[in-house]
DNA sequence: CTGTTAGCGCCTTCAC
DNA sequence: GTGAAGGCGCTAACAG
């Protein structure tokens, strides 16, 4: 059994109180007895009990994390940067997924609820009842979205400006001469994916060129997807000469079928977080370079100022701007 | 202020000694009671303090999961899935990284050991002092060590038999022509990765063939790392037929030096962990597939059972096993 | 079966 | 500056 408070009060020869002062420093405490006060914490290894703590204070210094999956190598980098700057805070990342059962995301939320100072959600498919929840849960601790929207629910958001990117890419496709542009997009019903697809529409629009509904395919992040789509445009669409994939896994899933058929060398790729591919395929890649780190930071200190209950500004919708790499490889081939 | 457990006795006109037994289910409830006690809980939203019972039970129903870092996939995959293990067993996941700062393990097991009812615990670079750290935690909660040993400390551990792998690799690639034979190591100091090189040299002395030592090179699992090995290693041997990297981000970066330097149509790649790159590069790559689920599930089956109280076979070291894949992609080009 | 009670380890007044 | 005492919300005897 680990020492307690009054163990060491024990030791030292002092009230259980003088000790709790001692931790706290908002009360002072003799230079002599805080001797005798460390040095018994030092024979009983003594460490505070954040749990007796937390149910006095009412404080976990514990955040809450809600992601879809792990799969997501935008998701994984968030996180990371989540998990460092919370600890540099002297909190921790209590992370939940739903592993894409997305019914599940309500009763992770729940779970979450009881257990964190704060939630920081990245939210999957949205339904009514959910919104509902979100909307309950906010009324007791802070929750910040981050990289997509609940709709209809009023709490922060940190967000990232895909369209601009996406139509940054398109347009600049369409100016060099692409007018078969596959698209493989991300489910229908979510928000950030509608957002995107928004642009791509958008950026035909404003060239003044028709667009082809069919050469858009929606998907669910997967790899396997992304190869089925692809090798359906490819058929539909022999002519296509470049893609856009929303997602690392699916744009992998691309890459195989594009590799495989030969239609690797005349079609372009561009895929959103696919960094880890520039130098190693070829013809070189173009990619969505999202600003994760800012979006941790971002998230992070948002999510400690309304702790801090600091409600400047709620709800908040900060929109964070993507960079396109290698737009120099979308030169029509 | 959320609702107690007091505030539904109230509410149901019974004492909270029902109620709680009520909710643990140890001591039956008369069936009108349990009705009276559900509409209460209904009408204030009630839910369970865990934090209160923990201080009671001394149960936290949460593993402490310590890792070197996020970037690694090996990582990322094995979490994932001991996420979802342990959520189906009730438990949640506290994650904390020492973001590559290896002396910063201590203080992370220190923090979560008070926190959790069992570490799960990816060892970086061991210290003598690391070493008696993870002693002294053991005897307070279990620590199973996964994917690396924590030398000199006795407490379970699930690894990976990559010495089996290395050697099939390169065991193969011998046989089919190849002498010149690069390795991309990790660390010196880091067990799995000594075992790694023990088991590329072996291959060699098994062979009957001299063993070059130039060809060797130590890193530290970064991307720059294997871009800069790489580099010297076809300075030093431009007739280098092959090469082995034992890590994912270094496999990128060969791929990258390899692709720029027009090196890689004659060198053969075997990479751990680089299923990703499987079917989008050319030529095909070989790879380590190492046993993801299955380290996560053993690793937490043996930690349940050693919270449970069960110390059969303790101190437990589990040796899974590593595929070896595209073996077919070696010969000689 | 139900109610009462004594803590779990700490924080926080409030006297002294 | 220090100590005593009452709770935070719950569990686990125990008495009835």
């Amino acid at each position: 059994m680990a020492a307690t408070m009054k163990d060491v009060a024990a030791l030292a020869g002092l009230s259980i109180g003088t000790v709790s002062n001692y931790f706290s420093g908002k009360v002072a405490v003799s230079e002599e007895k805080s001797r005798r006060i460390e040095k018994a914490i030092e024979q009983l290894h003594y460490q505070l009990n954040p749990v007796a703590r937390t149910l006095k204070t009412n404080q976990h210094h514990m955040i809450g994390v809600l992601i879809p999956d792990f799969q997501n190598v935008y998701v994984v980098r968030v996180i990371s940067y989540m998990e460092e700057l919370l600890q540099s805070r002297g909190y921790s990342m209590l992370v939940v997924s739903c592993h894409h059962r997305d019914e599940q995301q309500e009763e992770r939320l729940r779970y979450l609820l009881a257990r964190v100072d704060g939630i920081l959600y990245m939210p999957a498919r949205i339904t009514p009842s959910l919104q509902r929840c979100v909307e309950t849960i906010r009324q007791t601790v802070p929750v910040v979205a981050f990289n997509e929207v609940v709709e209809g629910v009023e709490c922060d958001h940190v967000l990232v400006d895909s369209a601009a990117a996406v139509e940054k890419a398109i347009t600049t496709l369409i100016e060099k001469g692409h007018r078969k542009i596959g698209m493989l997009a991300g489910p229908r019903e979510v928000y950030t994916s509608r957002q995107r697809l928004a642009a791509y529409r958008n950026a035909f629009r404003e060239s003044g060129l028709a667009l082809d509904e069919s050469l858009v395919m929606f998907g669910d992040y997967s790899r396997r997807t992304g190869v089925r789509q692809c090798r359906e445009l490819l058929e539909a669409h022999p002519d296509m000469t470049a893609l856009f994939s929303v997602g690392y896994r699916m744009t992998l899933g691309a890459l195989d079928v594009l590799g495989t058929t030969g239609a690797k060398d005349r079609v372009c790729v561009v895929g959103y977080d696919a960094s880890d591919l520039e130098g190693i395929i070829s013809p070189k890649i173009s990619y969505v370079y999202q600003p994760y780190e800012e979006m941790a930071r971002v998230a992070v200190e948002l999510m400690l100022r309304r702790i801090a209950k600091d409600m400047d500004g709620f709800p908040e919708a900060v929109e964070l701007t993507a960079r396109i790499c290698n737009l120099d490889a979308l030169a029509l081939r």
